[in-house]
RNA sequence: GGGCGCGUAGCUCAGCGGGAGAGCAUCACGUUGACAUCGUGAGGGUCACAGGUUCGAUCCCUGUCGCGCCCACCA
């Protein structure tokens, strides 16, 4: 016998540990090796990572399919697996070195640190992964796999080296996003627009040779003024016009910087003269392409002012600068201060100077960094590029094609806007833990992209012996002496952006380069279930990889889910430190109330905002089943071993079988169409508003009655139709629905195994609509019968008869078959029939025959007088607002048959219904 | 500046061309032999606003207001 309540967290890890040893997911089983194959490749979190709630959504979806789809046969494949996050991850290491107060990374050196990562990974690595199998994932967790994994990471060089000599990885000197703050390269992708409150500063600078004469240009870095080699006025500027082709003196610095026209230069911005920066920002980067300008580096690595630039410029151009550009020390002054020191020192020097005409305030977006939070800079360096430009045809194409499709399908356009208008993809990072660059240099200034060391080397002598750069004895002798070999090729300190190992995941977690069993059967996935969020940042670069490498899509549909916000409404995050712990609500309500929450909730299109009381409404979802399977054990409902559902002959059983047939149907076309929510409001509606409140109730007078055909064949399908429900339910709530199939497999036939893995039911074709007509009936009485009791303050606990009025014979034969459940459910003490209104009576309509309870001395007979004139009134409406239809000649002209004539039928029903109504009205009326 | 989405019952959200729905909350009643993590019943919405299309609009179109998100060169 069951308990009175589901524990979940006892029963939680015990069911885990049942899969975990039956290897219930695993993929390839023996008896499945045939069967067709359905795969999922997760969205690998960061190994730094706990589980959020977009984790908890975006895994309970696809645990959905892929239980789904496991209990109707196929032999499904959810590769799980980590991601290992560069920054993310190098981060939280140094920040446990200084907390423990350890040397720092740089101190401890490239190697250790790196093995200091690793340890860490070892030790904390596990933790997301653990509170995935606490959600109930059934991932095959025997093909974990990690980014950073020898066969992950040989994929990953592969890659590298074949797309450098298809010339798709090239390394180029331009500005990127430079962050000072983790002194590295970032991609377009990880900066962040911050709407910041700025100034607007005006300068004057002066015009060579016409004295008092300035040109003056808004800035709102005033720092940068240091690195202007030009003004920009546009062309058709007739304020500047005689201007162009001038110079001006750069302030503080002396430097002859020329006036040019150009079409960036707006007249409506600023002054509609602009400084130009070449060195420090993207416009003027192109500016000065244009226009042949120097290009002037004034910061370093940090962001603090570096002059050496400066230096460097005036020793090879001296023509260019009318004195020493630190005449008046003022460089020595701003050497090695921070950008924003310099900008505040600069901003008073000017002043001093009278060169700066007004500040205003302007508020503009400023670039930061996602992950570290500062302004992030344009910075002249050497980088690794991928082409994304020419990758993204491909993968534009399979959209575009319907070889993947997205669901909602909106979502194509944000993909096919970001892939139009895709820029070189910047993957170095100047980091240290991640996938080290396969890019080897000599000497002689060569690069070598190879696989390895010693391929890069032996492509390094042929090269340089060919060149003539070594004769023959000085190549022997790097191969001879290893130390002079180590000393010869230096490799690329840099690492890949971790999202360049992610976007091989659906291959290199299935064995690619090999040629696999699981490639061949898996690949593409069946479907990519993730957030909105990282369009561009995965499921884009996935599409591009796979197209080229595979080269098949990687997965037919995608399918995007909205995102769980925190309660303004903002992207959770943890570096903003605004997430909810699902894991909490676990342990509150249980793994299955967040899953059925999550699922419940993830309508197409719209962001989630999580409330508690939904958890703790599908947590008493759950208890209500436990209960349910505890009343039917009661009754001895046990599982009849060669149970037939065609062959069921009870009305009410062949009503719950149709029932049951239904809601699989339903669920199953939500599954196909990924409307999860619908398809778990279809269990959820099964189960307690069919199942539990009607089928069950209507079935209590025959399990308590004598022993019979009936009533074995009720128990048999009672316990059939709740085996139908564990099993509709499994994917939404795994843990619930697993414990009771073992519970109820304790009596009648054995059990064949896991619920996990038994057959998804086949009930079409059991529709019975003789039976819902019937079943129907009662149910409308009863429910009628109630309502009218209620609103006539009839006690509850009152006994009250009930008349039938001109019943038909098929009426008359229905309430005698349900008579025990009617008058249960109904609270009557018994049913008769009339020809005609009994008298002084309350009266009801039913599937369009009267049923009357005769109240006398119970209620006030006034109050059913006003009871019967409110409907009387309500159907007048009814029939008006019809009438108003159906005299409309365009209406009936110009609607569809069908709906015209339903509209005639329902004001036949009302008509007929409100002539009923007034004829009570008028006995009554006698009466009182 | 460009794009996407949202505004439906007190709250959280479904629905989306033919009579407004769920859960929670509220109110009333209930110790009916599974379940009070329950049962029965009830109240509650000019479906943001204004136009338009249509026989018919919460649903389609346009605009307005409010809110959110994504993208974009920090004058």
């Amino acid at each position: 016998m069951l308990e009175k309540v589901f524990d979940p967290a006892a029963v939680e890890t015990r069911i885990s540990a049942a899969w975990e040893e039956a290897q219930a997911f695993r993929c390839g089983r023996p008896e499945r090796k045939d069967a067709p194959g359905f795969s999922i490749v997760i969205p690998p979190p960061n190994v730094t990572g706990s589980l959020h709630m977009g984790h908890a959504l975006n895994n309970t979806l696809q645990d959905v399919l892929a239980r789904y789809e496991r209990m109707r046969g196929k032999d499904v494949l959810w590769q799980p697996g980590t991601d290992h996050a560069g920054i993310a991850t190098q981060m939280v290491v140094e920040r446990q070195l200084a907390q423990r107060q350890e040397p720092g990374r740089r101190e401890m050196g490239r190697a250790a640190f790196i093995e200091r990562v690793w340890a860490w990974k070892e030790e904390s690595g596990g933790t997301i992964v653990n509170q995935l199998k606490r959600l109930g994932a059934s991932c095959d967790w025997s093909r974990e796999r990690f980014t950073m994994d020898e066969g992950l990471s040989r994929a990953v060089l592969k890659v590298f080296v074949e797309l450098h000599r298809a010339g798709l990885i090239y390394k180029d000197k331009r500005l990127v996003n430079w962050d000072p703050k983790l002194v590295t390269a970032i991609s377009d992708l990880e900066v962040q627009p911050v709407e910041t409150k700025g100034n607007l500063w005006h300068l004057r600078y002066p015009v060579e040779g016409e004295d008092g004469r300035f040109i003056v240009v808004a800035t709102t870095r005033p720092e940068t003024m240091l690195g202007d080699t030009a003004v920009a006025v546009h062309p058709e500027d007739e304020r500047y016009a005689d201007l162009v082709g001038k110079f001006v003196i750069l302030p503080l610095v002396g430097r002859r910087i020329p006036i040019v026209a150009d079409e960036y230069s707006d007249p409506e911005k600023g002054s509609g003269a602009v400084k130009i920066t070449p060195a420090h920002d993207f416009n003027d980067f192109e500016v000065g392409r244009r226009h042949h300008l120097p290009m002037i580096n004034i910061l370093d690595a940090e962001a603090r002012i570096d002059v050496s630039g400066i230096q460097d410029d005036f020793a090879a151009r001296r023509e260019a600068y009318v004195d020493d550009p630190d005449f008046g020390g003022v460089l020595t002054l701003l050497n090695g201060t921070d950008r924003f020191v310099a900008r505040k020192q600069i901003v008073e020097l000017l002043t001093n100077l009278e060169l700066l005409e007004k500040v205003e305030p302007h508020p503009h977006v400023v670039p930061h960094g996602d992950r570290s939070g500062v302004v992030i800079e344009p910075w002249l360096t050497d980088q690794w590029y991928v082409d994304a430009k020419t990758l993204a045809q491909p993968a534009l194409a399979a959209v575009r094609e319907g070889r993947t499709g997205f669901v909602p399908k909106n979502w194509e356009k944000t993909y096919f806007e970001w892939l139009e208008n895709i820029q070189p993809w910047c993957v170095s990072r100047q980091l240290w833990w991640g996938h080290q660059i396969p890019a080897w240099y000599d000497p002689f200034g060569n690069v070598f992209v190879e696989l390895d060391e010693d391929r890069a080397f032996e492509a390094a002598l042929a090269k340089n012996v060919a060149a003539e750069n070594l004769t023959g004895e000085e190549a022997q002798a790097l191969i001879d002496d290893a130390e002079k070999r180590a000393a010869f090729l230096t490799r690329d300190e840099d690492v890949l952006d971790t999202w360049f190992s992610s976007a091989l995941w659906p291959f290199s977690t299935m064995g690619w380069p090999d040629e696999t069993p699981e490639l061949a059967k898996f690949y593409p996935t069946s479907v990519l279930v993730t957030g909105f969020d990282i369009i561009f940042f995965w499921v884009a670069r996935m599409m591009m990889m796979g197209l080229h490498f595979m080269p098949d899509v990687p997965f037919k549909d995608i399918y995007i889910h909205a995102l769980v916000r925190d309660e303004k409404g903002a992207k959770m995050s943890k570096s903003k430190g605004n997430v909810i712990d699902p894991l909490d609500l676990i342990d509150q309500y249980g793994a299955d109330a967040l899953r059925f929450t999550l699922a419940a909730m993830a309508a197409q299109g719209r962001d989630i905002k999580l409330a508690t009381s939904r958890v703790e409404g599908y947590r008493n979802f759950a208890t209500k089943l436990w209960n349910a399977v505890r009343f039917a054990q009661m009754n001895g409902c046990e599982r009849v071993e060669g149970f037939d559902p065609a062959k069921v002959d009870g009305t009410l059983n062949r009503w719950i079988i149709g029932e049951a047939a239904r809601a699989t149907a339903e669920l199953e076309a939500a599954l196909a169409a990924y409307r999860f929510n619908d398809a778990a409001g279809a269990v959820y509606r099964f189960i307690w508003n069919v199942f539990c409140d009607w089928h069950l109730e209507l079935a209590k007078p025959v399990l308590a009655g004598p022993d019979g055909a009936g009533k074995s064949e009720t128990r048999a399908t009672t316990a059939f139709v709740l085996d139908v429900a564990l099993k509709l339910l499994h994917p939404f709530m795994p843990f619930l629905t697993e414990e009771l199939w073992a519970r109820t497999g304790e009596q009648g036939p054995a059990r064949e195994g896991l619920l996990a893995l038994a057959p998804w039911p086949d009930l079409s074709g059991l529709e019975a609509p003789d039976a819902e007509a019937e079943v129907g009936w009662a149910v409308d009485l009863i429910t009628e019968v109630r309502s009218v009791r209620a609103e006539m303050n009839v006690p509850a606990g009152a006994q009250v008869p009930l008349v039938l009025v001109e019943a038909s014979a098929a009426t008359q034969m229905r309430a005698k078959v349900w008579d025990d459940a009617i008058r249960r459910l109904a609270r009557l003490s018994d049913i008769t029939f009339a020809d005609a209104m009994p008298g002084e009576s309350v009266q009801m309509v039913v599937r369009g025959e009267v049923a009357a309870l005769p109240l006398a001395g119970i209620v006030d007979l006034a109050e059913e007088l006003t009871r019967l004139r409110k409907e009387d009134g309500k159907l007048d409406q009814e029939v008006a607002r019809i009438d108003g239809k159906l005299s409309n000649a365009s209406f009936v002209a110009r609607a569809p048959e069908e709906v015209v004539e339903a509209e005639r039928e329902k004001r036949e029903e009302y008509l007929a219904r409100k002539a009923k109504v007034l004829s009570a009205i008028a006995q009554l009326s006698r009466t009182a």
